[in-house]
DNA sequence: CTGAAAGCGCTAACAC
DNA sequence: GTGTTAGCGCTTTCAG
């Protein structure tokens, strides 16, 4: 910085502010500034400034399970509104494992980020709740009780899920669940209370959010005695899995079975899917929670709030009513 | 860092070897300043320490597009083998925008990153040698001179998939490119020559590896007076996308026209797309990646490298010998 | 706009 | 093992 300064023929102090893109230097010396860096490579040292400044002006957003494309479109409405404020936005992968997860928050908060945005968490509500006391910190997709939260209306979710079902005449339904996966529980919840109250009672099979989950738990649907007309899954990813798994059992989706998933992801829209799901807004779930991490930072407002957005049925050719005849599958 | 010290009655040097899990230290003291540390909510700022260290013993891995889930696993790799030699990993998306992948790595420069991954760069020479000159750099999925590249034998790609549809019998064939994507050139020269090999000249269409791409290109093969009897796709983002607008168009995959893909993704696997498609060793490309930005690290490699790594054809159920009488696509 | 000086939180080198 | 002393590269403040 020095070098340059010299170069430049200026104090230390101006190149400090043209490197910060101050408006108070003149366009001369700014140019002269920018000249004599690029001559001399000289790259202002980000871990420099961070410490100077006592901030990075940076968001981590850990991403739980990078193969999920849901995440990406979340990922992606968090950029636009970052970059819009001035924010840079560093991932980090959590490779699907809670451990990862851990440290992926460590990191980052050794780093010294801004806000913390956790993308279908799994973690517990007492390691959230240690991130968001040194940091804003701001859960999307999972509930957590004094925390920034972004959600879809899960529970709403499941139910549009099962009044679809319900109305095309189902009445062996069956709920592969995400177990302890972001949303899980209150998909599953509002699904299973929607059924139940048809006096009807759901088999629900465990689960995990990933595409292996997905075919196991149609297989264990397909040992059953009598197979479900319709299934409910936890998420699109598991749900093509599981339909790739029937359809391997001889099973014709939707005549023999209907499925529905959940999140509307690209996979879900090719037309030789065509899977019937529950749409979640999510490059607008990204930007609502950089805007809680923004009033955080900005404006200064204490209280968690929790944003609930409308999930909503897209009803593709994955569903119809039950077959009139029950098939068995052949191995 | 005082505070600790003070608290658990040891010298700061003490708490600072402590907290970089030094052995010299003995187990008391350790764990007094653990305790310390713990009950004060003390958390090492990275940003100090990168200053102090001049290092900051992370990796900066920049994906192209967070939607591909080929990039997933390659990071995957990465990952592994980078944890396993003690560096941490951060990702950077660069939502398949040239300037955000510039950003991108800029910001990893700035941050002082021990080594820049890049994943499917599309950026071009000048700016990959500028990054190098900075840093350890390596190059994934793309050629580059002078600096370390791990690739596919995407020529070689190219040409497994056009041999197999030649030996299918196709003669009328097309290609779905990707443009400026990474290893597209390379798949398109060894594509075309070995189809040319045998005197025929196939239709090559414009694409990028999006979904959208595949869906446009397709849609341009059906406006032809005559419709090619099988189309090799520069990925198998594009070429689902592709099928997908194809049998939109009322024509059956592989009855009507065939068609291959490129990198053995986990979509293409799915049995009710069942996509023919070359394989990467997406893994390995990471894994081998990481060790080439380690080599330049610990021993002091200073000629660049590149890592070829062989593709494999996966044949599936998208290709079949051409059609006997030729259809017409129904709008 | 400049120049000087202090400090951000940590590591490293050296005596003790 | 321990305490001390320099910086690391930048921002900030403040008088000029």
């Amino acid at each position: 910085m020095d070098d340059v300064a010299s170069v430049a023929g200026v104090s230390r102090a101006l190149v400090s502010l043209v490197m910060r893109g101050s408006p108070k230097v003149s366009e001369r010396r700014r140019s002269a500034v920018l000249l004599a860096a690029s001559e001399l490579g000289y790259r202002p040292n980000a871990a420099a400034r961070a410490l100077a400044e006592r901030r990075s002006n940076t968001f981590g957003v850990v991403i739980n399970d990078l193969h999920n494309t849901f995440f990406a479109d979340v990922a992606d409405g968090i950029h636009d509104e970052a970059r819009a404020h001035g924010y840079r936005v560093l991932l980090n992968a959590a490779w699907r494992r809670d451990v990862d997860e851990q440290v992926a928050i460590e990191s980052f908060l050794e780093h010294r980020v801004d806000a913390v945005l956790l993308l279908g968490t799994r973690l517990g509500l007492p390691t959230l709740q240690e991130a968001a006391k040194a940091v804003p910190t701001v859960v999307i997709g999972s509930e957590a009780a004094g925390i920034d939260v972004v959600v879809n209306d899960d529970e709403r979710g499941g139910e549009l899920a099962a009044d679809h079902l319900i109305e095309l005449g189902h009445t062996d339904i069956a709920h592969i669940d995400g177990g302890i996966g972001a949303g899980a529980t209150s998909r599953r919840g509002g699904f299973v209370a929607a059924v139940e109250a048809q006096g009807l009672r759901p088999t629900v099979v465990p689960g995990d959010f990933t595409d292996e989950s997905g075919a196991a738990a149609a297989g264990q649907l397909l040992d059953l005695d009598q197979l479900p007309t319709a299934v409910f899954v936890a998420n699109d990813l598991a749900a093509v899995a599981a339909i790739d798994r029937l359809e391997g059992a001889g099973l014709r989706v939707p005549d023999d079975i209907s499925v529905v998933g959940y999140d509307n992801t690209a996979i879900a829209s090719l037309s030789h899917i065509g899977l019937t799901t529950v749409n979640q807004p999510r490059q607008a779930m990204g930007r609502v929670a950089t805007r809680c991490a923004l009033e955080r930072l900005d404006g200064g407002r204490r209280a968690a709030v929790t944003h609930v957005l409308e999930p909503e049925l897209v009803i593709r050719q994955t569903t119809a009513p039950p077959p009139t005849r029950r098939p068995r599958p052949r191995p």
